[in-house]
DNA sequence: TAGATTGTTAATCGATTAACAATC
DNA sequence: TAGATTGTTAATCGATTAACAATC
């Protein structure tokens, strides 16, 4: 993977080669060992063109003439996505949606493993989650118990905490950040931030519907 | 609004309604009647220019010199965003996911009603989720049961089950699909589609701190 | 009127697509 | 070798930004 080329990859690619990871594997469950970027990018939902040009981002993968040996390139997104590692999850906030995120299978199947959960309510202070221990959001200060530090905070907070909620991990040395809280936060550029809002995707097929509706 | 302009509006112009939207809503909670597009923008993480941009797909909604009334842009917000309407919910899937998103209250708050719940386990078909009847997912077959047409679908499924869901959605008569499946599922271009995918956030995060820590 | 700020046009930027030489 | 398909360059497209005339 050329280091050199690795400054201005978008957002837009990253995401791409997430999917290119997933058709990957459901080909590679059906027996297939290698492929074209036109079948690839059929079953990514991408054009051919776009799939051989954002993977031509970290280097070449293909056989021409030939198509990709899935192992391989499968190999190769899981080290460019960091996939070939385990991290250390924070969960911030143990309500409905952080209790859905805790059970939610995927993740610990992609590596990402809640070591540490948080929470300000008293009533679940204490509480273990299949081994982990809810902890009061202050322990996140700087002092407190941590010693380990956490690779990514996931904060399932109501939107009015979100942003101290996030001062908070940055503060205590999280460098990414995953915002399901319906609410913009800032970060300093140091951290990558990504958010899931329910109520942007919900309002962006409300507003669909009513287009829709008036044709 | 100018019907003739509603037809090529990109979804991250309209996702920007929505944060507009709300910026609006928590400036006039602090009191503030009137903003230019330069405070809005601010508040809203875009730039003014783009604010003003977006605006003006759907109208002329400031006064020159002084900025926007924040009470008239609201309603105009929500009206082009379809929120001064309720929206039937059908919520596919009752488990983790879908017990998160069903008890998750900004959705009811923002006009968006769950109004059926359907699952294939014996063991939820039946149950009764706040006066809502958990039903089997066969229900939605055409000649079956419902009818009262649903708004939107929302899909918490699991991946291997996801394009069959949405075919059975879709041929029920829904119109959006709000997708919590990690699985790339289509649709005719008739449906509304949105994807909501937190394998793939968490991946771009995980590539954020490779890369971030390769420097 | 003078100052401020919109609405819109033109310029810039970046991302996607098309095309094709390289090459397996 | 002939056919296929990559990797990459150039062309296109669309979205963002800058600038400013209109105007409150």
């Amino acid at each position: 993977m050329p280091r050199s080329m690795r400054h201005d990859i978008s957002i837009s690619t990253v995401r791409r080669l997430s999917a290119y990871y997933r058709a990957l594997r459901e080909l590679r469950g059906e027996g297939i060992a290698v492929a074209s970027s036109q079948l690839l990018a059929e079953r990514s939902g991408v054009t051919p063109a776009q799939l051989r040009k954002d993977l031509s981002c970290f280097g070449h993968f293909g056989t021409r003439g030939r198509g990709y040996d899935l192992d391989s390139l499968t190999h190769e997104l899981r080290s460019i996505l960091g996939l070939d590692r385990r991290w250390r999850v924070g969960l911030i906030g143990a309500g409905n949606v952080g209790s859905a995120l805790f059970s939610y299978a995927p993740f610990r199947e992609q590596g990402f493993d809640v070591v540490a959960i948080y929470d300000v309510d008293p009533a679940k202070i204490g509480q273990v989650w299949d081994g982990v221990r809810i902890a009061a959001i202050d322990e996140l200060r700087p002092g407190a118990g941590r010693v380990e530090p956490l690779d990514i905070a996931v904060l399932a907070v109501p939107a009015a905490a979100a942003q101290e909620v996030s001062d908070l991990v940055v503060a205590a040395g999280v460098r990414a950040i995953l915002n399901f809280a319906p609410r913009k936060i800032s970060v300093p550029d140091t951290v990558a931030l990504r958010t899931v809002d329910m109520a942007i995707e919900l309002e962006a097929l409300s507003f669909a519907l009513r287009f829709l509706a008036g044709r």
